[in-house]
RNA sequence: GCGCCCAUAGCUCAGCUGGAUAGAGCGUCUGUCUACGGAACAGAAGGCCGGGGGUUCGAAUCCCUCUGGGCGCACCA
């Protein structure tokens, strides 16, 4: 809402002036309704709806408008169309101007209010696979995080991962059973799911008459929750090992989570008692057939009753519901968080509104923190089911890498010989990996879909490697010039390394994205969808390849050289800081 | 039964909080083919935006309703 460089936004207040003027002061404030447009640079819709409140025909409303509208050494061209709509075509020394005066850089583009923002993202389960639904929240909720940093917001982030309860009973004596430092062990890593199959497989055929592992397994919990120092050391490194699988999935994938990030249920385990005892005393909680809950307003159940959180089971144990309010609490109380974001599978929506109810309830989350539920839609199997960890093994996600970057080398191998295997090797892993992640990050967050594997693996079209390989194209055109270095050194939101003179439609068409790329960034931050960011730098791409096909630079001539040159570096950091910060790199060859 | 989400081209998805003739990619068809890198480009065909009402100057977008999917709804997280 504060960009220095945005056409559109720029226009605003003339606009706005133009109506007042026409109309009389009331009006001052009416939103002037500017819109992108196919039939012209901007679209002004102001009129129409001004039509009847000022008794005139729209099209003679938008006329009065156009007469008071002083936009002079902005736009070229101001028409009134249809209806009654207001075509503004900008003057191309403007757009060159705003262009050449700073690089439209993200340091420019931070709203108003900047926040303290705890992200909770990716937050897998101790010995279970991460497979594609996984990826989603882990690689949505990474962009995320970068955009807002990026938007000069103070991100912390939360690795809430899935490190206690009942099931680890079962996974520390199977664990004990095999040996710590046996193959069945060492699946932990290779296979998470496979170990805990196994042990989920000798927890149900165990009787206490047979072997009691099942017994076994249910003391086990106890001893653990009751912090037996043995028992508590076995999981420790139980924990460990599941953390070993994690941070190889983060390292491929290339994620800024670290372990400093992880703070799992276990965590919050000491405070739950207190926890429950407070809400009790308070009269926020209370007992219902068995258990302690708390009814937040506003939500019903199967037979119409009020819907409860249960935060202390009959049998005294504790679930998630009490682990999330320890959790939110301690974001805002300790983290100082004011804002605080989910980003958190669709179905868990109920839960975690409940959550929030009860935390607003008790005081913990104030009005002036906003807690938010960015909701990861589903991925769905062939069948239309959603995909689980639990029933048979959908794609195993390290397979599902593998594979993508093997098919990205059999491409490099295939066209760019030349390059010594390393580079291949490097390659590859950027543009497999890209593949994937755009694949997840190019549609919205919250719709479900079924998973192709085919789609996220491809590297031609509406991909991340196209936008990768317009990238690496312009570093082709400026390491033959022999100015990588001076178009890409330069900080952030430095002007171009030459004068750009916007001539030809392409390059005009190409001037104008550019421009779009702040209010596009802080939109992102605003909704949080970095899908919107992949529709920029898709078009940004198309647009270079277009230009790129229609106005030769390393074969012009002098200032026209410089010019494209400079334009061309000019997007190459846009490319790559957007991809950036959709946590893809950009290849330097490809 | 209650609640949340969804339905757009053959397929996979956009559509910026109401604007003009609904857009991409894949696939199909036709071209570009000694190039600043073909993981590319130009063009074509392909849609009653699930059905029906309503609000509005104007609806894929907002409201109601029906149909058809997904998910959630008390001790697993």
């Amino acid at each position: 809402m504060n960009s220095v460089n945005n056409p559109a936004e720029m226009v605003v207040p003339r606009v706005q002036a133009a109506i007042a003027h026409a109309f009389g002061d009331e009006f001052r404030d009416t939103d002037p309704v500017i819109r992108p447009s196919q039939f012209a640079d901007i679209q002004v819709n102001a009129a129409m709806a001004l039509a009847r409140n000022v008794g005139l025909p729209p099209r003679e409303a938008a006329a009065r408008i156009v007469e008071a509208l002083d936009v002079d050494g902005l736009c070229s061209l101001v028409e009134v169309s249809g209806p009654g709509f207001i075509n503004l075509t900008l003057d191309g020394s403007w757009i060159q101007e705003l262009l050449n005066a700073s690089e439209p850089a993200g340091d420019a583009a931070r709203p108003a209010p900047l926040h303290r923002v705890v992200v909770d993202y990716s937050s897998p389960n101790v010995a279970k696979e991460m497979h594609v639904g996984h990826l989603r929240t882990t690689v949505v909720g990474d962009s995320i995080v970068r955009v807002l940093e990026a938007l000069g917001h103070t991100v912390i982030r939360q690795n809430h991962i899935g490190d206690w309860g009942t099931p680890f009973g079962m996974l520390i004596e199977h664990w004990l059973e095999v040996g710590e430092d046996s193959p069945d062990a060492a699946l932990l890593i290779d296979d998470p799911s496979a170990f805990y199959q196994a042990a989920r497989a000798k927890f149900d055929a165990s009787t206490p008459e047979t072997d009691g592992f099942a017994t076994r397994a249910r003391l086990r919990v106890v001893s653990l929750q009751a912090g037996d120092p043995e028992t508590f050391a076995v999981w420790q490194r139980l924990v460990a090992q599941s953390k070993r699988y994690f941070n190889a999935i983060y390292t491929v994938l290339g994620i800024s989570l670290t372990d400093d990030h992880i703070a799992g249920e276990s965590s919050y385990d000491a405070h739950l008692a207190q926890l429950c005892q407070e809400l009790e005393e308070r009269g926020i909680a209370r007992i219902s057939e068995g258990a302690l809950c708390t009814f937040p307003a506003g939500f019903t159940g199967r037979d119409g009753d009020p819907l409860p959180l249960i935060i202390r089971k009959s049998d005294g144990g504790y679930g998630y519901g009490t682990t999330d309010l320890a959790t939110i609490r301690y974001r805002v109380r300790d983290l100082s968080a004011d804002r605080v974001l989910y980003v958190v599978g669709a179905p868990q929506n109920v839960h975690l509104r409940m959550v929030m109810a009860t935390a607003r309830d008790a005081g913990w989350l104030p009005d002036a923190v906003e807690a938010t539920h960015v909701q990861i839609g589903n991925v769905l199997g062939e069948d239309g089911k959603i995909l689980k960890s639990r029933a048979g093994n959908p794609v195993k996600l390290m397979a599902l890498l593998q594979e993508a970057v093997d098919r990205a080398r059999a491409v490099i191998d295939a066209s760019r010989p030349e390059l010594s295997d390393a580079e291949r090797a490097v390659t590859a892993r950027q543009v497999g990996i890209g593949a994937v992640k755009y694949a997840d990050l190019s549609t919205g967050h919250d719709t479900e879909y079924v998973f192709d594997f085919d789609r996220m693996l491809a590297l031609t079209g509406n991909t991340g490697p196209y936008v990768q390989y317009a990238a690496a194209r312009i570093r082709s055109i400026l390491r033959k010039a022999g100015e990588l270095d001076r178009h890409v050194g330069a900080a952030a939101g430095a002007a171009p390394a030459a004068t750009i003179a916007v001539v030809e439609p392409a390059e005009r068409a190409l001037a104008l994205h550019l421009l779009e790329y702040d209010a596009t960034l802080q939109k992102v931050g605003e909704l949080l969808e970095p899908h919107r960011l992949c529709a920029y730098l898709f078009e940004l791409a198309q647009l270079f390849t277009a230009f790129y096909e229609q106005c030769p630079v390393l074969k012009a001539e002098d200032t026209v050289r410089e010019s494209r040159l400079a334009l061309c570096g000019v997007v190459l950091r846009r490319l790559s800081g957007g991809l950036d910060l959709l946590g893809i790199e950009t290849p330097e060859n490809m």
